[in-house]
DNA sequence: ATGCCTATGCGACATAGA
């Protein structure tokens, strides 16, 4: 079973894109981030003419993440737990196929300092808690997403110029650890233990031609889910190609 | 030190991204 994140920047002008490459790399289920549409607004039947079964958690103009997957889903959910009065669409929890599988928009946090990144660091906070709920369940759990942050300087092309910024800042890679020495494995990082791997490659400056990239798109696998683990990898080839989004998809394999 | 690019919205610039 093929599970991937992909953070398309915009589900309008990544449709053709995204259809092409669920054709090729043949996931069964996808956790979409920064999909910037309503739930009416997903191109929906586009993808169920395909055969996927669709739940969306979107918002007018930003965030916005969805669930695609071969499989029906159940017991979904929407929204992180912890706060009523957070209207930001950046999380949906589906079950699908004996898998929890949980897809988040973390909360980028520039500039920092400000409220903005004190609202990154408050929802940390909450997933904290959220994670540890989802693995004292002992189940098959994939904690997946855009994590918005670089858990170490192995994860960052230029370390020195992103040392300020809220994908680096030591505040949240101290609350990322927190979540991951709950018991989570960083699939991407297992499987390339000591490999320089992005996932993101900024639009500007020309980022992607001098690989200056990042690695903040993660699969943080329970230990029931990382049993399973056969392999895992980053489409980063998706990243050249036209109308690309800044992220490429990644994905994890498990036993079925 | 800053902008570099891209997407969206009721749009002719502003905001957000990372």
């Amino acid at each position: 079973m093929r599970l991937a994140t992909f953070n398309v920047n915009g589900i309008a002008a990544r449709l053709a894109g995204l259809l092409q490459w669920l054709e090729e790399a043949k996931p069964d289920v996808v956790a979409l981030q920064e999909i910037k549409c309503e739930d009416a607004r997903f191109p929906r039947d586009a993808f169920e003419a395909r055969g996927w079964h669709v739940e969306t958690h979107g918002q007018k103009g930003f965030n916005g993440v969805a669930l695609l997957s071969r499989l029906p889903l159940g017991e979904l959910s929407r929204g992180l737990p912890g706060d009523p009065e957070d209207e930001q669409a950046r999380f949906i929890e589906a079950s699908i196929g004996g898998l929890r599988i949980a897809n988040l928009y973390l909360p980028n946090g520039n500039p920092q300092p400000g409220p903005k990144f004190a609202y990154k660091l408050a929802w940390m906070q909450r997933l904290e808690r959220h994670a540890r709920d989802l693995l004292a369940t002992e189940q098959a759990v994939v904690l997946l997403g855009d994590w918005n942050v670089c858990p170490t300087d192995a994860d960052v092309a230029r370390p020195a110029e992103m040392a300020d910024d809220a994908l680096c800042r030591p505040e949240s890679r101290a609350a990322f650890r927190r979540i991951l020495v709950q018991g989570w494995t960083d699939a991407i990082r297992a499987r390339f233990l000591n490999e320089t791997v992005y996932t993101y490659w900024d639009y500007q400056a020309g980022a992607w031609a001098k690989n200056w990239g990042l690695r903040i798109d993660h699969l943080l696998l329970s230990p029931a889910a990382a049993d399973r683990m056969l392999d895992a990898g980053i489409d980063r080839d998706v990243r050249a190609r036209d109308k690309a989004s800044d992220h490429v998809p990644v994905w994890v394999d498990l036993a079925d």
